[in-house]
DNA sequence: GCAAAAGTGTTAATTCTACACCCATGC
DNA sequence: GCATGGGTGTAGAATTAACACTTTTGC
């Protein structure tokens, strides 16, 4: 035996002293439809959890990274594939899953509900808006890591382009400012919204306008991923 | 068998099902010393990483949840308890341990030097500076979670009071602004960053000065937590 | 022509930046 | 008394907040 397998042997035979535990990805499915924010999900299979509402979720298979199991469970719940995804918490409690230990990663996510049509809607899967969910009832832990996922949207979404994720590639500067203030349940003055956005210049004006709509259409803008990778600034100032 | 305990037996063997996995817990413990940002490292114990570095971690045990699992290394490690600590990221690359597939969560505390004596130094275990790690060789994947925490920390510490963890309780305001300045690498105009602080008004004039310093002695503040935690705004603008 | 939302500018208040001199202490 | 860093203020620039009227379109 060479020195070289053999210390693979004592890694490996450490690594199996260790405890093993089941590992879950749950995913936290933000849409955005009817100026609300909504949130993708299904019943539990479970029988224990008959009648209340999941996320969606699995555990991981063997030698499958979390981000690649997020994306999973993203496909085969919904069919859809290619949504921004973003790793968010563990959670570890030892009682959160009444079947044994399972940890659990959350994963946030964000997408067009027009554009993502569900394909599959097994245990009615649906959207629900996230203001509805303090009058259900969830399973495992679940309620708990829905209300940090969405303080942490709600913060995050002030300091990073996330909320285009919800939106159709081409939107009204209206519909953006309708996300801000449903994500943040504040109000918000147009002008300097407007101004706000056109100043940080990452706005792309598409010559589109609205259709459908009663009253005067307004234009539609893209977003500027490019410029906004490229510009981003590491420096933003001591403030709490 | 009841309804209940039949159901219990259905989730059980549901978990049962799943494939597990080693998890560990990886601790980077910052520190501030020399008006230098500091980690702390140790010899790794594995062969294979014979002369390596190595971050402070440890599988976590049947029932532990993670929180817990890193302040027991912590302890363990270095004899300290009450540290700040905050859970990072997960990292669950198949290939990242040789000895087998753990999935580590990566967890980040700042704690002052001198209040934190280590009682234990196996291992090596000491204080390196963060920026002599480039030039070193990490175990496992190591660097890239030193990377990233630490890229975390600078913008974080723009945006929430942690760095008050690496200082004692009374502190002077150059100091302060050293820590500011090694952990984002700038330098930062002394009148405004005093004006800043002071404006925010969560320092407490503690009376104090500085002792054994060879120029007139610097007042030494504390930082209202308390206050901090009542006052801290939701809302602070849309800026990307 | 009327309803509904789009689009647009100015002013005052606040915050940020840049910058220089006197002060208290140890030696 | 001199070296060292502590402590302070102000003016110009930039950003933010508050606020109302005209325009375009569908009906």
């Amino acid at each position: 035996m060479t020195d070289k397998s053999q210390h693979l042997k004592d890694s490996v035979s450490l690594v199996n002293s260790y405890h093993k535990a089941a590992i879950s990805v749950d995913c936290v499915i933000f849409g955005f439809e009817d100026e609300k924010l909504k949130i993708l999900l299904i019943r539990s299979d479970l029988e224990q959890f008959k009648g209340k509402w999941s996320l969606l979720g699995d555990a991981i298979k063997e030698n499958e990274e979390l981000d690649n199991a997020a994306n999973r469970v993203l496909l085969e719940r919904t069919g859809m594939n290619d949504v921004y995804l973003e790793q968010f918490e563990a959670f570890s409690n030892p009682n959160r899953h009444p079947g044994g230990r399972v940890i659990t990663l959350a994963y946030c996510s964000l997408l067009n509900i027009q554009h993502h049509e569900l394909e599959i809607t097994d245990n009615e899967l649906h959207w629900h808006s996230v203001k509805s969910l303090k009058d259900k009832d969830l399973a495992f832990d679940h309620k708990m890591i829905i209300e940090k996922c969405f303080k942490w949207l709600q913060k995050r979404i002030q300091e990073h382009p996330l909320g285009f994720n919800l939106l159709p590639e081409r939107f009204s500067l209206r519909t953006l400012q309708s996300l801000y203030e449903a994500i943040l349940n504040i109000e918000l003055d147009r002008r300097n919204f407007r101004k706000k956005f056109f100043s940080m210049d990452y706005l792309t004006d598409t010559g589109e306008y609205e259709t459908d709509v009663k009253h005067r259409p307004g234009k539609l803008y893209a977003f500027n991923f490019e410029k906004y990778e490229k510009n981003k600034r590491k420096w933003t100032g001591i403030d709490f």
